[in-house]
DNA sequence: TCCTTGACTCAGA
DNA sequence: CTCTGAGCCAAGG
């Protein structure tokens, strides 16, 4: 299921995979970060793009490969947006085995388990404009 | 065909 | 901080 397309949907789930892949273990990323980064990279930095966004983010990992560390992907108030059940318990579990601490409200410190994203290599590298202007 | 359900986030009280 | 509402599309019974 998922909300909405993308603009490019194969583009942006492929985005999405290829940004996910980048996280370290014992870090987590959120679905508006992850959309944020993917849709500026699309040339897409609308307000509501960013709140939809996240969800396209959520239907990418929905359907991720299972090289994707998609469990390093959870909701900006640092918690599992997965519905209680095997799903959520895998999720948790798998962070919890990298490290990341839960509250006892089943919230993550992304003040200290957030991931600081992609290099900037990385983002040229997918913008498609040139930037040509360089600095130190 | 109609109704319910989704891997979300921001803003207001 | 916690709770609630709006934004808006697609699949399944």
């Amino acid at each position: 299921m998922r909300f909405t397309s993308p603009p490019n949907r194969h583009h942006f789930e492929a985005l999405v995979w290829e940004l996910v892949r980048l996280i370290p273990p014992g870090k987590v990323s959120t679905y508006g970060q992850v959309a944020k980064i993917i849709l500026a990279v699309l040339g897409r930095t609308g307000g509501n793009d960013r709140a939809w966004g996240a969800r396209w983010v959520g239907g990418a990992m929905a359907a991720c490969p299972p090289d994707v560390p998609w469990q390093r992907v959870i909701n900006s108030q640092g918690m599992i947006s997965l519905k209680k059940g095997p799903g959520y318990d895998r999720q948790k579990d798998l962070l919890l085995a990298e490290g990341v601490v839960f509250d006892v409200r089943d919230r993550v410190d992304l003040k200290r388990f957030a991931w600081e994203g992609p290099s900037q290599e990385w983002l040229q590298a997918r913008t498609p404009t040139p930037g040509a202007s360089s600095s130190g």
